[in-house]
DNA sequence: ACTTGAATGT
């Protein structure tokens, strides 16, 4: 008799290598998208090394990504100097890993390189470094990238005219930046917010002003955009006139408005109004994050009352 | 596989 039977094999018994590193991929992937810090990344990268990922470019690239989340871009750069031929998605990973670890100069050395190992920018990474050319006020590079952006027809995405804007402000060059943002397609509330910031940041409040008034729609950042340019400019009175003005209008500040309005309270000495600005906390859906306790910590020790300071 | 962006003093 038979004790066997001639059973169909059950679906996907016998995967194909193809599927089988698929799913070994997404499970990698998923892991290193957990981590929080830089001792659970390492014995992932020891496994993806073991089981032969290391020059897979989906999984490089979240192994960078995560790395530079985790503040170790010195561990994403090792990572990325072991690959042999790094695609744009990896050059744009470690780019922004270094601009978020304020590393300006080594972005746009990483671009550099890039360029020179003839790998093709795309509208993201000409974003990166122009960020970080931006951030490090390097005019110069930064208008050889515009004029290269221009040729390979990459400077018509949102991000890169953004990051344009944004350099030519920060640069002070006024003018260009003004032809940026003329080229696109809208009045852009988050490009004007941008111009505002810039024009505060070489002392010119007053075109700040007048920037702020022509916005037809302000929202949040914006508001506290301008509230912050006159608490750069000591104007304290004008930036507490304005946290009323929003709310006047129905606008809800946040995190960041209250702390702008704290460091005003610090610098005039007002427990009082302190006070009444740290009753926000809990409101509109206001955190108690690290920037809000802080700015609550230094405003109740400058207006003398450590006991409120805990 | 990324980019709906921008703003955080003492």
């Amino acid at each position: 008799m038979a004790v066997v039977g001639n059973y169909p094999l059950p679906p996907n018994s016998n995967p194909s290598p193809r599927t089988k590193h698929s799913q070994e991929r997404k499970q990698i992937i998923y892991l290193l998208q957990k981590c929080k810090n830089i001792n659970q990344i390492t014995p992932i990268h020891a496994q993806i090394i073991r089981n032969g990922h290391e020059q897979d470019p989906f999984i490089v690239f979240e192994l960078l990504r995560v790395s530079s989340n985790c503040n170790s871009i010195d561990y994403a750069s090792k990572v990325f100097q072991q690959i042999q031929n790094p695609n744009v998605y990896l050059y744009t990973a470690l780019i922004d890993g270094f601009v978020k670890s304020g590393s300006y100069l080594d972005g746009i050395r990483v671009y550099s390189q890039m360029v020179e190992a003839c790998v093709m920018p795309d509208n993201y990474v000409v974003g990166s470094v122009l960020k970080a050319c931006g951030s490090q006020l390097g005019l110069k590079e930064g208008r050889e990238i515009h004029a290269q952006a221009l040729k390979l027809s990459l400077s018509s995405s949102r991000s890169v005219r953004m990051k344009l804007v944004e350099l030519y402000g920060k640069c002070g060059e006024f003018e260009d930046a003004w032809r940026v943002f003329d080229e696109m397609p809208e009045r852009d509330i988050v490009a004007l917010t941008v111009m505002i910031s810039c024009y505060v940041d070489h002392g010119l409040v007053e075109e700040a002003r007048n920037i702020f008034d022509g916005v037809q729609t302000k929202d949040t950042v914006c508001w506290t955009a301008m509230i912050d340019g006159f608490v750069r400019n000591g104007e304290m009175n004008k930036a507490l006139e304005l946290f009323r003005d929003m709310q006047r209008e129905g606008m809800r500040p946040n995190e960041v408005t209250i702390v702008c309005v704290l460091s005003v309270c610090s610098q005039l000495g007002a427990l009082e109004l302190g006070r009444w600005v740290h009753s926000y906390v809990g409101k509109y859906g206001i955190e108690l994050n690290h920037f809000v306790g802080s700015a609550l910590i230094n405003m109740y020790s400058r207006c003398g009352s450590i006991d409120e300071a805990e």
